[in-house]
RNA sequence: CGGGAUGUGGCGCAGCUUGGUAGCGCACCUGCUUUGGGAGCAGGGGGCCGCAGGUUCGAAUCCUGUCAUCCCGACCA
């Protein structure tokens, strides 16, 4: 490809309302361009990537056994009616009517659709254990789109589902498909880390999310969305997604501030924890903090949790079983219990409202407690004399930096931020019960499928690979996503001897299976080197003052020095670069702690 | 949906407070000079100032409405 013919605008400014590296390099390199909030033109250049993430993903899948179809991206409404899920996914389901004013939806994922051909067309045991894969856009109306590729309305997705006859075969797929998606993301260069996440709107008992570890150089803004908690222990090797990672609490050395009996203190204006511990000296380890949340169908909850730690809403969902929740409103805390902010508690509370506790409460002994009236506490309470042991105990907190991990109960947790690039769930029978999707076991009986689900982001891996390699120039592609292989420029296309050089050499790449970018335009040095540092082609070559010679410079993107070679050498040279790249050799970011996470 | 902000050539912005008919940088086109890290000079093209209504002799500027975009939260591959 000649870079004259080549559709890529490069941009010298970051466009307005990129926020993060990979948006803003995807932008300014010429790969993508916006069309609406969250839509987006893939341009040639990412065109290209995102059809080489494919390949690799397409290879991987198929040699792991699963079989690529094709499903509509439109689909009927009534398919979403019978899984329950046109009124489970909310909002977020692009939803719209046809010419016949029938009900339709654009497809965010495909367990309605694959549940019914499942159903017609596998109808034994014997045809079972089946994966079916696509890659294909996917829809989802986010409340709000952001970050560029990582997050839009419309993305590339591969999503593959498999059917069992028995719960051992989907646990066997499980982990056929987890090496397979180990095997994908290195191939494409990057190092993920396997959690355990939560299963969200798709369902299931036991999921997992891989995420690219990202660290965000200075200055630039966070763009890992995920919180990853990891056991600093790397034989312990326990990650998981921050919503729901489990953590032991080292042990509190909190004393009470107060003799005796419990007692009612007076405590104007104590508010907050913050304003406990500042103007009362109670310490937030002995404080019950007592909170009411809101659910669905303004079902009222009291939680109960230790006055130093937050409440991981993602777990109280869970636990509740509910779409949405919210913290009461001033109002609904009036109304509930006729206290306000700071002095709900647990005592005399309404039988109407049911209450949660956390784990971290139980041990808890001459604690703080709010007492429902306001500008009181009570001090040195103690479960059963003086407020009722809750029932039962949940996990609903959230974990922080160096708490105890919950699996080897020694190792200290870390935290780093990540990229969920892909994602993979055991459904059971979540779908084909209520979709009614059966098939004949061995003894004739009818049985429902048992389903897992395994989904890759396409086009977010290839931006995940941008946040993860880059530096203040540009783009670093991993050698196997890179648009192009090579480019080679001519300094100076009025110089005849350079101009022959690169050409012969273009020649030699394009019949040797190099893909390579003649950089032909009639510029300047310095903005050829500038874009193809931007753009991030692996490999570069100039032709330059040394091409009367026959010499050529090369040098790789990831690196700082540039070799001069002899045309004759080139080509073996580049050959020797492409087989010999790893991802990493010369790291750009330091390693940091995440690293020492086991790679998944 | 709640909170905050912004809409002016392809991109980044100024002008708006104090109304007088639109400007700068980048990019683009032509010419000359230049030619190893985003060149210089000269010339040129392109914008119903998001949209609709209103106030006014006159609106990018003031008022009302509306739409869109972006940032912070809940959602997610």
């Amino acid at each position: 490809m000649r870079m004259t013919r080549l559709l890529a605008n490069t941009l010298r400014e970051n466009p307005a309302e990129a926020e993060v590296v990979s948006h803003q390099l995807l932008v300014r390199g010429g790969y993508i361009r916006r069309v609406a909030s969250g839509i987006y033109n893939l341009l040639p250049l990412m065109w290209r990537v995102t059809r080489k993430v494919e390949a690799i993903i397409r290879d991987e899948m198929d040699q792991s056994g699963a079989q690529e179809l094709m499903m509509p991206i439109l689909q009927p409404a009534d398919l979403w009616e019978e899984s329950g899920r046109l009124k489970d996914y909310g909002k977020e389901l692009m939803r719209l009517t046809d010419r016949h004013d029938r009900a339709c939806i654009l497809a965010p994922t495909h367990e309605e659709v694959i549940t019914t051909i499942a159903r017609n067309e596998l109808q034994s045991y014997r045809s079972l254990p089946v994966n079916l894969y696509q890659i294909q856009n996917k829809y989802r109306d986010e409340i709000r789109p952001r970050f560029g590729l990582l997050r839009g309305r419309e993305f590339l997705m591969k999503d593959a589902y498999s059917f069992h006859a028995s719960e051992s075969c989907l646990d066997k797929e499980y982990d056929v498909m987890t090496q397979a998606y180990i095997n994908i993301f290195n191939r494409c260069g990057m190092e993920t880390v396997m959690v355990r996440s939560d299963s969200g709107a798709i369902g299931g008992s036991v999921s997992h999310e891989f995420m690219v570890l990202t660290r965000i150089a200075e200055g630039e803004q966070e763009s890992g969305e995920n919180e990853v908690y990891f056991c600093e222990d790397t034989n312990c090797g326990y990650a998981a997604n921050g919503d729901r990672a489990e953590a032991l609490l080292p042990p509190s050395e909190a004393r009470p501030a107060y003799e005796g009996k419990a007692t009612i203190v007076d405590t104007p204006g104590a508010t907050s924890i913050e304003l406990m511990q500042q103007k009362f000296k109670m310490h937030p380890e002995l404080i019950l903090k007592s909170l009411i949340y809101m659910a669905d169908g303004e079902k009222p909850v009291m939680v109960l949790i230790r006055g130093d730690l937050e409440v991981e809403e993602t777990k109280l969902k869970n636990v509740m079983n509910a779409n949405e929740i919210w913290m009461a409103t001033p109002e609904e805390l009036k109304e509930l219990s006729g206290s306000a902010k700071g002095f709900i508690g647990p005592v005399d509370l309404p039988d109407s409202i049911p209450i949660l506790a956390d784990e971290s409460i139980r041990e808890l002994k001459d604690f703080y407690v709010a007492i429902n009236e306001i500008d009181k506490h009570m001090v040195n309470a103690n479960w059963g004399s003086d407020v009722p042991m809750p029932q039962t105990f949940t996990d609903l907190k959230l974990a922080r930096i160096g708490d105890i991990c919950p699996e080897c109960k020694s190792g200290k947790l870390q935290m780093t931020r990540g990229i969920e690039v892909g994602n993979i769930f055991k459904l059971g029978t979540k779908y084909s019960e209520v979709m009614n999707a059966k098939f004949a076991s061995e003894n004739g009986e009818d049985k429902p499928f048992i389903m897992g689900c395994y989904g890759i982001g396409v086009t977010r891996t290839a931006a995940a690979a941008v946040e993860r390699y880059h530096d203040k120039f540009g783009i670093i592609w991993p050698m196997a996503i890179a648009p192009y292989h090579a480019v080679i420029i001519p300094v100076n296309t009025q110089v005849p001897e350079q101009m022959a050089l690169a050409q012969q050499l273009y020649d030699q790449f394009t019949k040797a299976g190099i893909e390579v970018v003649m950089d032909d335009r009639d510029e300047r040095a310095g903005v050829k080197f500038k874009d193809a540092d931007l753009i991030g082609f692996p490999i570069r070559i100039t032709a330059g003052k040394k091409a009367g010679e026959g010499f050529l410079e090369c040098k790789m993107r990831d690196q700082k020095e540039s070799k001069d070679i002899p045309v004759a050498d080139v080509l073996a040279w580049a050959q020797q670069q492409m087989q010999e790249w790893r991802p990493f050799q010369e790291a750009t970011r330091e390693k940091t702690d995440a690293d020492k996470v086991t790679s998944a």
